[in-house]
DNA sequence: CGATCAACTTGACAGTGTCAAGCAATCCTA
DNA sequence: TAGGATTGCTTGACACTGTCAAGTTGATCG
């Protein structure tokens, strides 16, 4: 039963998270955290060393649960053809930011965090990795194939990830007021 | 030469405006904005109610100026076959994210900023307005005539505004390090 | 002339992130 | 087995923050 991450760093951890969502916000206190877990007001910043330390470490791992859920929908769509494996993946990327929205604006964001950092970059790195595997997958079949798989991997993840961000940061409720997210996740996939 | 708005309120805007871009950052403080104007550290206050009404204020005003941006690039293309004129429309959208990046993601945020704002939703809706006529501007010459003039400025819109605030949230140099902005914002205008 | 109102200022308060120092337990080394 | 270093925190302090409440000062107006 060794704990070679204290246990203290990744209460620190969860309760960051359950912090977001109760407030619903991304501007949440190192104090209020450390209040929730129950420890010193200063723990937060011995592990993490900043506020930007602790958002990082929860971008990365949001991140890295994204990832693995676009791979299990791969797993799961195994059978499908790849083209309607590679719509379903990005659903799944929208359904993602939905259940989570405000962990996916933080991880998806620039502010507070820390670009540089190793974990999150790799975390990142991976999640695309999926998205360019189906997409390979896909022009293999004909589908786009006159273009550079750098290219399409990148027009398809910036219409799902601009779907995904728009809804979370609230601007299509603006303009579709009446258009679900679901809606308007199948209409943007299927656009391609 | 009377003045409806105080000057110390449209100095303040500017003062915000000022320090979100030397901060490099939305995190301002309305301290550091009124010390800027040389006005009392409550003046934000008194003017604008509490923080999220000077930042919502300065993001309607940014939304209103990049929906100008926009119509001015319409004007200058007017000659240009309308499917041309939808492309540059999209690379001006993303040439002004990148002009104002930290201003362009306050706007585009749903951060710190009250999404019910009356100015602010119509500045969208404005800007919105741009597009959607480009969008059936382009459509009446046949170009993706099959489908609706909605889901196709939304699908348009989505590509744009995703690639602008991936690009401002610093997403795309992860996956795209070698790739500048400007290519991208043609590849993606262009993919469609 | 007196009241009202707009345009601020002043003061106070609770809360914040971070630096610096402390402290107790455990581990390494001699 | 003694003693120094390291780990895992806590405690205290500080400068700074947004916002509430209560002034103040000058113009407008009946």
């Amino acid at each position: 039963m060794e704990k070679r991450i204290p246990d203290v760093a990744a209460a620190l951890l969860a309760a960051a998270k359950a912090e977001v969502l109760a407030k619903g916000s991304v501007d949440v206190s190192l104090r209020a955290i450390a209040r929730r877990v129950g420890v010193s007001h200063q723990a937060p910043g011995h592990f993490f060393g900043n506020r930007s330390g602790l958002l990082t470490a929860l971008a990365a791992a949001e991140t890295k649960r994204l990832g693995e859920h676009l791979e299990k929908t791969e797993k799961a769509n195994a059978a499908l053809p790849a083209r309607e494996r590679l719509s379903a993946l990005g659903v799944a990327y929208i359904q993602f930011a939905t259940e989570h929205r405000e962990l996916f604006r933080l991880a998806a964001r620039g502010e507070y965090i820390d670009r540089e950092n190793a974990d999150l970059t790799q975390a990142r790195l991976d999640t695309w990795a999926v998205l360019v595997r189906a997409v390979a997958d896909s022009q293999s079949t004909g589908w786009r194939s006159d273009q550079s798989l750098e290219d399409t991997a990148l027009l398809c993840w910036t219409v799902v990830h601009g779907a995904a961000i728009a809804w979370a940061d609230g601007l299509l409720e603006t303009q579709f007021p009446t258009l679900s997210i679901e809606e308007i996740a199948i209409k943007v996939t299927d656009a391609l």
